[in-house]
DNA sequence: GCACCGATCGCCT
DNA sequence: GGCGATCGGTGCT
């Protein structure tokens, strides 16, 4: 059976209506020799477009660090930032309106001993990197997944190396929780608004921030 | 040209 | 909980 992959049409949509719906999509690395790497999205964030001063794209800023944002629904964003990190983004809403979902955690599915030697690099460790500090964050899951500025651009749709696939039939992602964007600086009201969706009772998220003491493990 | 800072992480106290 | 690492993007002089 051929993989499943989204249609350009479910993608077209707002980033605060596909961010939720990305919870239990499945991201798919794959390498020339073959190995595959997945994990499922436990964590997002959306950013909507010229008007969210949170956005790369505030005030419709474009560049070529940015430019990918204005690209087809399905489409990568990755970025580099702090000097040593990347995160990854999927473009979404109609093609020129600079709408994107941040990819904040995975829950590692596939080739978790190469996600392990991804993120671990070099450097002795006493004890391996647990499962759960394999993914959980942006600049986490971009290192274990080996995600970096030559994925920008990259069609989600149709790539060899990185994929989005849709939940597997009968899997439930769980309950979800919203809390305002983890990270931001002075951005006046948006930095209150609620756009992460995180799900509620995964071990993978990256901080348990805004979420309900009841829901802490 | 140059100074400041970031959609973060890991190590230290 | 605090802070340094590390460097490209951005905006101002």
């Amino acid at each position: 059976m051929p993989d499943r992959r989204f249609r350009r049409a479910d993608l077209a949509i707002p980033a605060d209506e596909l961010a939720p719906r990305l919870l239990g999509c499945s991201l798919v690395r794959t390498f020339a020799d073959g190995t595959v790497l997945r994990g499922v999205i436990v964590e997002v964030e959306a950013y909507l477009g010229p008007a969210d001063q949170a956005s790369h794209a505030r005030d419709g800023r474009r560049s070529p660090r940015n430019e990918s944002m204005y690209a087809r629904p399905g489409t990568a964003y990755v970025y580099f930032t702090y000097g040593m990190h990347h995160c990854m983004n999927i473009v979404c809403a109609e093609e020129g309106l600079p709408h994107a979902v941040l990819i904040r955690a995975l829950a590692p599915a596939d080739g978790i001993d190469r996600m392990r030697a991804l993120r671990t690099g070099d450097k002795p460790r006493k004890r391996p990197l647990a499962d759960r500090d394999l993914c959980s964050g942006p600049g986490k899951l971009c290192q274990a997944m080996a995600i970096d500025r030559s994925l920008d651009r990259a069609d989600l749709l149709n790539s060899t190396k990185l994929a989005l696939l849709p939940p597997h039939p009968g899997d439930a992602p769980g309950r979800s929780a919203r809390t305002p964007r983890i990270g931001l600086g002075e951005c006046g009201a948006w930095a209150e608004r609620r756009l992460r969706w995180v799900v509620a009772d995964s071990a993978y998220v990256s901080t348990r921030q805004g979420l309900p003491r009841a829901e802490k493990r």
